[in-house]
DNA sequence: GTCTATAGCGGGATAGAC
DNA sequence: GTCTATCCCGCTATAGAC
């Protein structure tokens, strides 16, 4: 009997995002030097070599994860920019991000993207992406500078309390932070990361 | 004539302390996967097998690197609320910050720290020490639930824009942002982040 | 479109001399 | 206390079959 069991053949194209999809969690949890291929070519199912030939290589792989987050956030923004329900535009924000990082993939491939801002072919990319976001919501939200400022830097701190599980805690002290950061709503939150 | 010039002989101490140093440094700069020991230890002037004798494994040396990195947070805080020079306490606390992650060591120990709260050995550490922090400005400096949080919140933006690099952008935008981040200090932050 | 096999390099850790 | 040499593993990337 064969080792391997037949494998499902795709279009280029589906493959691509199945590969994707893999590497967002696989990176997220192991970080881009500490990510194999092998481990997104098995979380993919499919074999090392041909997550390698699909992308060319690993940095090109995480170069494409990394700007496809930042493509969600900043699409989220604009979806939410033109939803208006009545809340102030800020909140509507806030709870588009909530959304999103939810998803530990998209929140550990940000927080990574952030540390290798020295990196040669990884650092510009974070820096364009990041400060396209600041202009969304400056310029196409009407936040003022201040304005936008704090709503980036609460942004971060919900990533920090997110990637640190401090939501999954029963520190009474982390139940009153993590209520602060996500404006009260406690229970859509932890719905949310997983609880 | 040989290869190697003649190496300074230390206490065993004191090389701990200098192979921290650069440990601080280089694991900042390319995370705990993609450091290696031997930039360690070019960077502290030794050979790469010395470094390994000397903490018993990279991954020993990492968790001394971290601790020790919270720590120093902790201490600086400490020592902004007991210096009392008339400016707010949130002033000096972030000032203190500032200073602290200017050192890249520290700030990227930090974010790898935030990315590895899912590890059973480093997440509990992380959670501890980012809740000491909240209690510390809060019962210690005084502030309010919500001036912590904020206070926090406008610390991890810090992180990620010195982690991006986006003080060192010519982009009139990025300025901008670092100029609100930083309270206006843009000369005096520039300085710190060694441009 | 997808695999197996393998080349080739780089890294952590160990042994042992000085 | 510190080095050189080296083992051995794991990883990326390539070659080539199906």
């Amino acid at each position: 009997m064969s080792t391997m069991e037949t494998r499902q053949r795709l279009p280029a194209a589906e493959r691509r995002e199945s590969i994707l999809a893999a590497a967002s969690v696989v990176f997220g949890e192991r970080g881009y030097a500490g990510a194999t291929t092998d481990q997104i070519a098995t979380a993919a199912g499919i074999s090392q070599a041909y997550v390698v030939r699909t992308f060319g290589s690993k940095e090109a792989l995480f170069v494409e994860v990394a700007r496809r987050a930042v493509d969600r956030i900043e699409a989220a923004f604009w979806a939410a920019i033109a939803d208006d329900d009545g809340r102030p535009v800020r909140q509507r924000l806030g709870q588009a991000y909530i959304d999103l990082v939810a998803d530990r993939g998209i929140l550990l491939s940000l927080l990574h993207i952030f540390s290798l801002g020295s990196d040669p072919a990884i650092g510009p990319a974070g820096r364009d992406g990041f400060m396209a976001i600041y202009r969304l919501v400056r310029d196409e939200a009407g936040l003022s500078p201040e304005e936008a400022t704090d709503f980036l830097a609460h942004g971060m701190l919900i990533n920090t309390v997110l990637a640190l599980q401090l939501h999954g805690s029963d520190d009474p002290d982390a139940v009153e932070l993590v209520t602060q950061v996500c404006g009260g709503d406690l229970v859509h939150f932890r719905a949310l990361a997983g609880d």
